[in-house]
This record gives structure tokens, sequence and C-alpha cells, in this order.
DNA sequence: GCGAACGGTCATCGTCCGGTCACATCCGCC
DNA sequence: GGCGGATGTGACCGGACGATGACCGTTCGC
């Protein structure tokens, strides 16, 4: 049986998981802040992290963020219905899988086994790409940069997913209106300047000298974290 | 046949795995840490890299991050059943494939043979053309030197492909001007040598004695590492 | 029906590139 | 050894390319 992690700072629900966990066979240790769960984790050696977002001190992704520092242990997160999370940015921050709260004992742990399950079974975590600073959820169709949520127009994320779909290679505009634009448009091949500068804006630090999307002078454009 | 570098620390399955590909007419060379693997890479300039997960000092991920900062050498991450290794993870720091130990040679040598027909195949990661200490990307138009991407022109990049297009093959001016320039422009063709000098001057390291692009007198240029 | 947001266009500006020139250097040939 | 043609070198400057900001018609959501 899997031995559980909570972190949880909202007493009766961390004594209800606790208990209806306990009651199925798991070993159950808690903790009320990160910073205690954290100290936990060193000794008590889980298997899973149940990880509450909202805590009071270090938040939950914050946390997470940590653990996954030296470590790969699953972990599964815990949201107040109305806490405005983001499955991206949980998913960046490494978190495995997210259950909204209030959730029966039943789903938490079955839960917990497919996060288990998943994590011995490599290759079934959603799908979202790393590139440098930028996670990209294409199945999502979201974009986080530093686990902040970027808002794309429909263009910027479609031009984004081609180029990431293909990182370090070059594409000439033409083949960019092609492709982003499919044959809806044949006008001028400015056009994609223009788009590239809207998601510069966007992603790029610093959009007069930009990190992700670069400029092949008479070629086109690439995109590759440098 | 490609060259490979190991970098595992387990004596037996270091000397297993090479003596394997050996015997499969593969050119390897090992390493037991992460740091001399680095300092292998620089001299041995594999086509794979081989990495373990777990290294004493540095470990995979870590050598695998810091390989990809400055190169898209394809590598494949060995990972002992137990580890707690992600997928994720290991692809995010830039793996290109993983493989469970202990795995029979066979099955090495097919993965290494996807993953490197998987490099050669558009549409993953670029294709690199080593000549010399110059690799180039035609894919992603770079060129690097010793690893360092050079920033070249236009014009010289276009050149550049050509030559190393055909090494060894001389090319006339009136053939490049045609090639390189297309129909663009029919002046002097003393412009050549200025596109070649501007070129040598990045990629040489004595342009006044090329070694990668050598002057026929009388009949043109030719591009081959000496 | 209103407002915002998106996307396509235009004009302007800065910058890098590349074509040219003048001169130095090298090589081959007589 | 001198001469001439071919190539290397450095500098210059005009122009092309891309970046930028602004504008506005359209569309979508509320």
């Amino acid at each position: 049986m899997p031995r559980v992690l909570l972190i949880e700072d909202d007493p009766s629900v961390r004594e209800g998981v606790e208990l209806g966990l306990r009651r199925r066979g798991h070993e159950v240790r808690t903790a009320a802040t990160g910073e205690s769960g954290l100290a936990a984790l060193a000794e008590f050696r889980p298997d899973l992290l149940l990880l509450d977002l909202m805590l009071p001190g270090m938040n939950g992704v914050q946390v997470c963020r940590r653990v996954r520092e030296d470590s790969q242990l699953p972990i599964i997160m815990l949201t107040a219905r109305g806490d405005d999370f983001d499955v991206v940015i949980g998913l960046e921050a490494g978190a495995d899988d997210y259950i909204v709260k209030p959730a029966r004992t039943e789903v938490i742990e079955a839960r917990i086994r497919a996060v288990l399950r998943r994590i011995e079974a490599p290759g079934g975590r959603p799908s979202v790409e790393f590139h440098g600073e930028l996670a990209v959820d294409r199945a999502g169709l979201t974009v986080a940069k530093n686990g902040e949520r970027l808002a794309l127009a429909p263009s910027e994320m479609k031009l984004l997913l081609h180029l990431t779909a293909a990182p370090e290679q070059v594409f000439s505009r033409q083949q960019l209106l092609e492709h982003v634009w499919e044959h809806s448009y044949h006008g001028d091949a400015r056009l994609v300047d223009a788009c590239v500068r809207r998601l510069r804006n966007k992603i790029e630090d610093t959009p007069g000298s930009p990190r992700y999307i670069q400029t092949l002078r008479g070629f086109g454009y690439r995109f590759g974290p440098l």
C-alpha cells in the first residue's frame, strides 16, 4: 500500500482525507504547512504527495517546485473549487494530477492509483512540452511562462504550435503562411511579421532581442530557446 | 557506423555494453562520470550519447542539459529498473529516448538506429553534418564551430551550404553566381571573392591560409576540411 | 447592439547586408 | 627578377529587409 503525505492547512479536510485513506490501508502522514511538509517529506519518505494549493506561507506550487528540484515523487494537487488554479501551472510546477475539493475518498484513492500506475508505465502523462521557461500544452492549447499563463490569440497560438513542433528548424514566411494560415489567405507574407511581433511581445522578455523566436534574415523564422 | 560515447559508472554494465557495441562494429568511448564524459565528448565527437541516469557527481539529467546547451547530439538515457525516472523529465532535459537496464545489445543497437533515423528524418531534431570542427545544420540554418554558433549572413550561409553540399568539388565563380545568387545578379564575378572572404573570416582559424575553403587559382573554390 | 479583441494593412525607421572600389599581395610566366 | 593577371584585404555606402507602431475593418462575446 502506498505511503501518502498530505499537506493541507484546513483541519477538517486534513482529518477527513487522512481518516479515509487510513481506513483503506494507506500509511498517512499529515502536515499543515509547506515548510513542515517538506520536513516530513525527508523523514517519512512517502510514495506520493497530496498537496493543497492554498497554504499559509509557501503555497502549493512553491512546495511542488521545491520537491521537484531533487525528486520525481508523484504529486497530486488539491484545489478548492473557485481557486483560480490552472492545470498548466500545476503541471509545469511538476504536479502529476490534481483533484478538486471536496472529493470522496474513493475518488482520491482512484487518482492515487492512476498516478502511481502512470508513473510506473511511462508515457501517459499529459502532453506538456517545455522550451526553456515556456510550457506549451498542445492538448489544452495553453502556454505558460514561469508558471504564469499567457493569453495568446488564436493565430499566435497556431504559429507558436507550428514553430515549436519542430524546434531549431527554419520556416520561410511562405511555409508559415501555408501551414498556419492554410489556404485561407494568399496575400502579403509580411503578415507573418506582424503575428511574430505580437507573439514575441507576449513570450519574450526582451522582444527587441528575442530568445525564443529568432529571425533569419532572408530565410524566415525559427523557434529555439538558446 | 555511428560513434558512441557511453557514460556509465557501473563497470560491469559499462564493459558489457561497450563490448556488445564494439562487436557490432561501433566505435565506442566510455566514461565513468558526467564530468569526464563531457570532457570525452569534446575530443571524441560521437554521433550519439548513451547516458546513465544515476551517476556520482553530476547526474544524467544535469549532463544532458549541459550537452543540450550547445549541441543537438542525440542522447539516449539509461535507467535502472526502479530508478524514479520520469520520461517527461528526461525528455525535457533533451534526451531523445531512454532504455531500461539491463537490456540486450540488440535492443540497445535498435534504439540507437531508431534515434539516428529520427534525427536524420525531417521533423525530428535537426540533421547536422560535420566537416572537421564545423557543424552544419541545414534544417536549422545554423553553423557551429567547436560547439559555438556562428552568425553568418544570408549570402554567406547560402554559399557555405552550396559548397558543403558537394565537398571536395570545385565550383567556378560563374557557377557559384548562378546557384547561390541565382538569377538576381549578373555583374562582376569578384562578388564571389568578397563573400568567400567574409565567410572565411568567420569559419577559418587563419583566413590567410584557409583550411575549409580552398582557392583553386584560375578555377574557383572548393570546400574540403583538411 | 455594443465593445473589445483580433488580424490584416500601411508607413516609417533603423540596421545589417552586400556590392563596389582602391589598394596590397601573391602567383605564374616570360 | 620583372611584369601582369588573379586573388586577398579593408573600407565605404546605398539599399533592402525586418522591426515597430498605428490604424481600421471585422468578428466574436456579452
